[in-house]
DNA sequence: AATTTTGATATGTGATCACACTTGCGTTGA
DNA sequence: TCAACGCAAGTGTGATCACATATCAAAATT
């Protein structure tokens, strides 16, 4: 038998080998559709169709449907009543639901976060500021998938401490359905005068280190805020001009 | 053409037909799959096998497959390393997360509803409390699964009014994973001396009617947590003797 | 010329088949 | 007698096919 289980007294021990874990077609195909929906490569309404999606990721419809199943089932994609799938417009009343429940949500993991997190917690932390400081040190030409990535590290290493099964799976939710506002937004922020997000990370850490919870959950409110609030003061401005999501 | 689209000058009009809207199969699985999880038909810790629930459902591997993907996204099922799915076991810490954030994301959507709920809501709030008269009335052998079905519909109909489309999914989430658990507590309750779970409702009613949020918080917290609380201290109780689920 | 009809294309859904892996039980060996 | 091996049944996964429906464009009719 070639299982994952101890071997009594023979050949080789897990410290030599490690398991190897298969991943299926199906999974590749939703992380990767996950990740397209969190970095915002899809804009907002447009239509998704199986056969296209499995096209250009080089497999069959099959794990392709089940994914986007997924995906509707956790509101990240919408089903048109033609059974074919979109990501969802973008509305203000829509974008000022997530902000709301976003903080509401983040802001409990937070809170229980701020009571739990160890040392090698903060360790990880640093290393991903000092990942963002050496990334703007090179002050390259912006580029926007990294940053939005090393954001969504930063925060899910704080989440992840909050010690909540329940609360972990909502805010990926949360994240995969404001996705694409906070790339519009993102991009937009780094057309109009840069802003640090860094400093408002480092707000977030020193709240943390203090535990000081009211500190912490409101630090964070105002890091999840920033671009909501950016996107919908200029949502409001072009409202009678530009069109709004057919 | 046939479709739900209003036909211009001709022969039937909407309101003399209802548009049937095509349901799926694969729509009917996830759905009684669903109310049987919320209703506690399935115990923890069961292991449902895809082939087995087509053959009880009379269809094929296909749509259920799908739909128990679905499931396994939102925790109402967890996915085992064969790669089989099974209703998750009960924990105590799990049960203290569930109940924890309950208390939180409905304890917002009540506030939200308190500010919004309108007349003919409390109607049919007010038939549902009458529904329930009825049944306690008639003094028959406890009918758990209406029980159980009254409570959800009470709720949701509060839920309902919050005005909310991101909270919705995530509620129904969490009935759905807290559905085993609150199945085995009514049973309980049941058994043990009846606690009139209607006075608890009207005093959410009542809340309600006169605008107080926090009331309303409190009251529902009192109510969500009283199953939850029950099976918390039975479980300890016969925590060295019973199973504890494998 | 405008409208309706009709046909072709595309898409989702469900069923069936093939394959890899796991699991369990029966057999065989020491 | 007991352990190891091996075969068989069961299970999830992915591919392909068949079918109903939706969508769009061209063509025919009024």
């Amino acid at each position: 038998m070639r299982t994952a289980g101890p071997d009594k007294g023979s050949e080789l021990t897990s410290a030599q080998l490690a398991p190897v874990g298969r991943e299926t077609v199906q999974d590749r195909v939703y992380s990767e559709l996950r990740r397209a929906l969190i970095s915002g490569l899809f804009e907002p309404s447009q239509v998704l169709t199986i056969r296209g999606l499995a096209d250009a990721l080089a497999t069959s419809t099959m794990p392709v449907r089940e994914a986007v199943g997924r995906l509707i089932t956790e509101k990240a994609l919408e089903a048109l009543p033609n059974r074919s799938a979109r990501v969802p417009p973008i509305t203000i009343e829509r974008m000022d639901d997530l902000l709301r429940t976003r903080i509401l949500i983040e802001g409990q993991a937070i809170a229980l976060a701020t009571e739990r997190i160890t040392g090698p917690d903060f360790a990880r932390i640093e290393a991903i500021l000092h990942e963002w400081d050496e990334m703007r040190a090179l002050k390259q030409p912006k580029d926007v998938d990294r940053e939005v990535t090393l954001n969504q590290k930063f925060h899910f290493e704080i989440y992840g401490s909050c010690g909540s099964t329940v609360l972990m799976p909502m805010i990926e939710s949360l994240w995969l359905q404001s996705g694409p506002c906070i790339r519009v937004a993102i991009f937009a922020f780094s057309e109009a005068g840069e802003v640090d997000t860094a400093q408002y990370h480092r707000r977030i850490v020193s709240a943390l280190a203090t535990k000081d919870v009211d500190a912490a959950r409101e630090e964070l409110a105002a890091d999840i805020s920033r671009p909501f609030e950016y996107l919908r003061s200029k949502m409001l401005a072009g409202e009678n001009s530009g069109r709004t999501s057919k």
